[in-house]
DNA sequence: TATTGTTATACTCTATAACTATA
DNA sequence: TATAGTTATAGAGTATAACAATA
């Protein structure tokens, strides 16, 4: 119960040994926070380039089959389509066979600013692949292929908060 | 302006070449959500669980020295210590010398959660380093460390989304 | 007047589910 | 009855700043 003498000094960040989750989990935030940085000029969020990406690469598919190969759900994708649309960036067209679905596409605009994104997203690269040469960047980039894979992590698919739980521990 | 013909089969996720920066991120989320899920059982946020263990290794130091070391503002403090000294797992001690400051300490109990805690990590960390070998996981942590010092990236400390943004793009 | 910890308010983001119009 | 998209409601988490006690 006797208070322990009050150490005034600095606090001391107790030194775990190196972890391989604590240290992809650190970096995998500051890149996403980085990433959102350098698009912000654009005015693109992250889920947005994101979007905008997969219409320009599938147009004419339906809002909620884009939703799902990005995991979100159709609720939001009103939102996030409503503000590209009103930006005219995207737009949704009517199915004449079926009269509820709304088939997207990348307007003119549209592609000239998901031109630009794809080459800040580049640069991003470069910039944060820049500590290593080109070989090691392949060394890395083959070793974190090896535990997305056993994450069971999608390729372009980013498992933001949407994914409560795929199967598996 | 006339409707492209509406494609009908699988969503194209638009194959990027491999980027070092979303493989990090996606990696990271998923690490962060996989660390939250076995600590859940322990009733230990992440938050709290960092909490706990600068604790042990800083008994006596004050709320706001902590809160700073961890960047959690002193505002959101209040209620994380609340409730770990509720759960009895630390305990605010009154400094006779200066009456506004509260100093933390870890009971015994909150000490035999921390060992069991520390005990799950390990765990995690051998299930998420599975993958590879022990060679193949040093050189990851090696190119990683790369990374994260480039990054600024402070050992132990996570970058959750407190820090705005440090200094220098 | 400055500082530690606390409290209160407002804001953002999200999930959930109700709702509409079509099928 | 089921489905695509939309809207509305409520909840969690947070930042901000006001506040009380003490220095």
């Amino acid at each position: 119960m006797s208070d322990v003498k009050p150490a005034e000094g600095p606090v001391n960040i107790g030194e775990a040994p190196s972890s391989v989750g604590f240290l992809l989990s650190q970096l995998g935030f500051v890149m996403a926070r980085r990433f959102q940085q350098v698009m912000a000029p654009l005015g693109l969020e992250p889920r947005q380039f994101l979007l905008m990406r997969l219409v320009a690469f599938n147009e004419g598919k339906t809002q909620q089959a884009l939703g799902e190969a990005l995991n979100i759900p159709a609720s939001r994708m009103v939102a996030i389509v409503d503000e590209l649309e009103r930006r005219g960036l995207l737009e949704r067209h009517p199915d004449p066979a079926d009269r509820r679905v709304r088939r997207l596409y990348v307007t003119a605009e549209g592609r000239r600013l998901l031109q630009q994104a794809l080459e800040v997203a580049m640069a991003h690269e470069q910039r944060v692949s820049a500590p290593l040469g080109p070989a090691e960047r392949e060394q890395l980039l083959a070793l974190l292929h090896r535990l997305a894979d056993d994450q069971q992590i999608t390729a372009g698919v980013h498992p933001d908060l949407t994914t409560p739980d795929p199967a598996g521990c």
